[in-house]
DNA sequence: CGCCTGTTTGAGAAGGCTCAACGGACGTGG
DNA sequence: CCACGTCCGTTGAGCCTTCTCAAACAGGCG
């Protein structure tokens, strides 16, 4: 049951208190529930959308194409993350965000978002707030594909997956699920996709997790977490303002 | 001399008007100017900050880096952007800044972003605008590093630099300033000092650039357009709301 | 003059890429 | 129930873009 109260925008610390006023005005400007299967698109790049989302349940990814078809895969999106900021920020999208997983959105109109900035200042910070950490987690990205050779780069994406699981309460002595599939890691991690499979059989051939059904188990999450240089403190708490 | 009128965030079509009651509100919150020489520190990673900045004139980068010292420069600030809003949003922030310049900024005290959120939302809605903007920025950068040759990436950087030069007035005939030295470059893009050097000389080499004296001369900004894959639309307008 | 920072160049090594083929799991239709 | 197509993962051979290491050069400054 798709419900604000048990949004997992809560375990991110964001939309703290949840006063019935609060609760009512979100109620009011949330115009609808949506489900969408694995694979479809939420937004589609240079094609102007007038809806910002919520994701509720499900993994999304983020990405851009160059025009002979290469794609780099820029953030993936876990339930109570914000789908669409930027795109509702601009008139075009220049990005593309597809569903990884069978998803649930919660529909805020964009012409929306200039009313909560207006009437709801804390909601408003929290928006910020939300696009700040996403902001981070590509700056994460970005310096592993940048900087790392293709086991750092592995090895930070699925412990980096890995403490957002576990964040929302998805996770379990090391186990999560992790329905991505080798194109999608290659295209998040600037790798071939030949290298990425040759690279993942390392890391499993060494101890470091094992992958069946869909289900990630993180036989050795220290030394995966070494290798990676993921800190905990890339995934913030929300401040105090 | 710094003052608000004059401002380039006006260029970027943020804070569109100027009204009486909007200045003395801006001048308000501002509580100082500070001017850093080139190299100088702006936010340092891990160290908590309690300030947030525009950049008035000059140029920045925010990056960060491994424990064994590679560095990755996530991107380049120039005049009106905002300096350190994930940093203020924040307890410690995960990323160092710096300045490529010399720079001036306009403070903005940490704990007032958020009066801004309660009085102004106007205003906090540019500043979401912006730092929208940036990710968008960051976004194209991470396209090119995972995705791009060396000879596409350096054009996409140049490219996207004089772009934004020329939005601000700082460009004339594809001429601009261009404060990066080669190691900067080797960083954003994700390559070996030596390889950006042997990039860098060979599009100079087919008559792509001219670079002397800190100056950048685009002899063939088409063709670098075409190789670096950059849009115009990458480099969007304020929405109407 | 000597030092420092930044640029240039070369030789050799290698990490990652391309191309190609194969295997297994699953679903569909005859 | 089997044949077939499709999606996804696996593996190998050879190549090439980029890296590493090293050295030398140019300009600015105390």
């Amino acid at each position: 049951m798709i419900t604000c109260p048990n949004c997992s925008l809560r375990k991110l610390q964001a939309f703290k208190t949840l006063e019935p006023s609060r609760l009512a005005f979100i109620r009011k400007i949330k115009s609808a529930h949506l489900s969408l299967d694995a694979g479809a698109d939420i937004v589609v790049p240079e094609q102007d959308s007038d809806e910002m989302y919520t994701l509720f349940s499900g993994w999304a990814f983020r990405y851009k194409e160059l025009a002979d078809g290469r794609r780099q895969i820029l953030n993936f999106l876990l339930p109570g993350d914000l789908v669409g900021l930027q795109a509702s920020m601009f008139n075009t999208p220049q990005h593309g965000i597809a569903a990884l997983t069978e998803v649930q959105l919660c529909v805020l109109p964009r012409r929306k978002v200039w009313t909560v900035f207006e009437t709801m200042p804390d909601l408003a910070f929290d928006i910020t707030w939300l696009g700040a950490r996403e902001e981070s987690l590509i700056d994460h990205n970005l310096l592993a594909v940048g900087r790392m050779n293709a086991r750092e780069r592995v090895a930070a994406l699925i412990i980096g997956l890995y403490k957002r699981s576990n964040a929302l309460g998805l996770a379990k002595d090391g186990v999560f699920a992790f329905p991505l599939n080798q194109n999608h890691i290659s295209d998040a991690l600037g790798l071939s996709l030949a290298h990425t499979n040759k690279t993942l059989a390392y890391l499993r051939r060494i101890g470091m997790f094992t992958l069946e059904g869909g289900m990630m188990n993180l036989t050795n999450p220290r030394a995966l977490q070494r290798m990676g240089q993921v800190f905990d403190a890339e995934f913030q708490q929300r401040p105090l303002i």
